[in-house]
DNA sequence: ACAATAACTAAACGAACGTTTAGAAAAGAT
DNA sequence: ATCTTTTCTAAACGTTCGTTTAGTTATTGT
């Protein structure tokens, strides 16, 4: 046969997530990816198409590292305060070192809200549907709460969470904290 | 003498304004400028320097725009009542017309956070800033609150508009409404 | 050991970016 | 009306972008 590959894609990948993740896609330029992955462009090339492949791969990738917290949240049996300490899961990544980049999906939906990107779009909407189903049927363990009341404060959860993910890449873990406390205080 | 300016600085500014405010800096071409301003690039070069002096002063409008909404919130009686609407007050400009750009400072933040600008930097600071002690001026209108509250809430709020600006940009008026109403419920 | 084949290096591609510049057009002062 | 001065047009500047391509290196099966 022939030469093997001197770089695992898994891992390259990773790499990749994470620039993407920190600056963006645009601002992330092939020069950057070439650095970080430690990997010539040609590699990058063959092994995913081109720089929407490879960051298409780096929003899955994401996807599935955030699954296990999404499973945990949708394993819980506590209703609000699982919905809490999901918040309070999706930003402790951020910490972890100290790169502070907030929600990778959160920061994408923004970057490409205008873009008309299906792919994209798709995955997006995918992760926000998803979510919020979850954070209704937690919600309805509640069985106090009406249809409506239930729904209004999925929006508001949602939106919350969004706002916090944009938020997250700017401010301290201490304001965040005190932020998600006040959140789940009008619940 | 000779010739004579066939545009209106204040006017061009405007338009630029617009363009940057919904797409933000680095998407924003001279090439889109030169046709949202409707004058030539030489003349953008000669009456604002550069891209990044045109954006300077994009910003200082919009903070000029913007103080007739914070003079009103500065002249509230009624405390939180001013800043609820306050926040009405600063999405509403979203949706004047179908674009919603959410609020131009808070995009340039989150654009700017880790670029190192200082020009940006000290704009952005002293917005903020600015709107943290008024916003505790409000606050403290309620008495019965003590100090330590007081801060709390307004790291609340203030990551609470945050977070609402960068979500105007892609949720409903009703979603929003919601959301304020939700923020408000018990301060 | 050798030929075949895939992975690699590095240079170049055209396009778009922000910026500059040389020359044409126009308006006020004399 | 002419001269002077400034604005405007339009082309070109050097970089950087994402992408491609020719040529070299290395590994595997025979």
């Amino acid at each position: 046969m022939a030469r093997t590959k001197q770089y695992n894609e898994a891992e390259v990948i990773q790499k990749a997530m994470h620039l993407f993740w920190k600056n963006g896609y645009e601002t992330t330029s092939m020069q950057m990816l070439e650095k970080e992955m430690g990997i010539n462009k040609f590699s990058i090339y063959s092994s995913f198409g081109n720089k929407h492949g490879l960051f298409l791969e780096s929003l899955k990738l994401y996807r599935s590292n955030v699954s296990q917290v999404l499973d945990k949240l949708k394993k819980g049996t506590q209703g609000v305060e699982d919905i809490k300490q999901f918040f309070y899961d999706s930003v402790s990544s951020s910490f972890k070192s100290d790169n502070i980049k907030g929600c990778f999906v959160t920061n994408t939906y923004n970057e490409f809200y205008d873009k008309e990107d299906e792919c994209i779009q798709k995955q997006m909407n995918s992760f926000m549907d998803n979510l919020k189903s979850i954070i209704i049927e937690k919600l309805k363990m509640d069985t106090s709460k009406n249809e409506e009341t239930v729904l209004k404060q999925a929006n508001y959860l949602l939106l919350a969470k969004h706002g916090l993910a944009a938020a997250a890449r700017v401010n301290t873990k201490k304001e965040i904290a005190d932020y998600i406390e006040m959140v789940f205080k009008n619940l």
